[in-house]
DNA sequence: AGTATATTTCGTCAGGCTGC
DNA sequence: GCAGCCTGACGAAATATACT
């Protein structure tokens, strides 16, 4: 149930960036090797990590989503108008064949 | 100016869906 | 089952607009 695929516009918009969303874990490592024990303390850091590492990715994925739906009610939008556009231009051109019959009838 | 109200943007959570 | 992704819903903060 996703929006149309299509390509990143890539238009940043300028905004401020807010409050000190703590970026990154910087170089987190996945700790310890296979065989390595650990202690509670180990465990808890591992835990924050995860849990930070979760959230950062779901921010970018949410990110990816608005964009995306940014640009899906874009495109819908364009397509209103050219579906307006066409509207009007068939009503005219009704407009004009009506007319013409009725020249013809008479 | 300042401030009240509306709109936009972003991050988080919850829950569905999918591939393994 | 469950780990990981996607997205709707929601609230908070930022930004825009209307008004005095």
């Amino acid at each position: 149930s996703s929006y149309f695929s299509s390509a990143a516009t890539g238009d940043m918009p300028t905004y401020q960036i807010r409050a000190p969303t703590t970026a990154l874990p910087q170089g987190v490592v996945m700790a310890a090797s296979p065989g390595s024990l650990h202690s509670p303390q180990q465990l808890a850091e591992e835990a924050t990590c995860r849990g930070e590492l979760r959230l950062m990715k779901n921010r970018e994925a949410a990110q990816e989503c608005h964009r995306k739906k940014k640009e899906y009610v874009k495109c819908l939008e364009n397509r209103v108008a050219v579906l307006e556009n066409q509207n009007k231009t068939l009503i005219e051109e009704l407009k004009a064949l009506k007319d013409l019959y009725c020249h013809k009838a008479q």
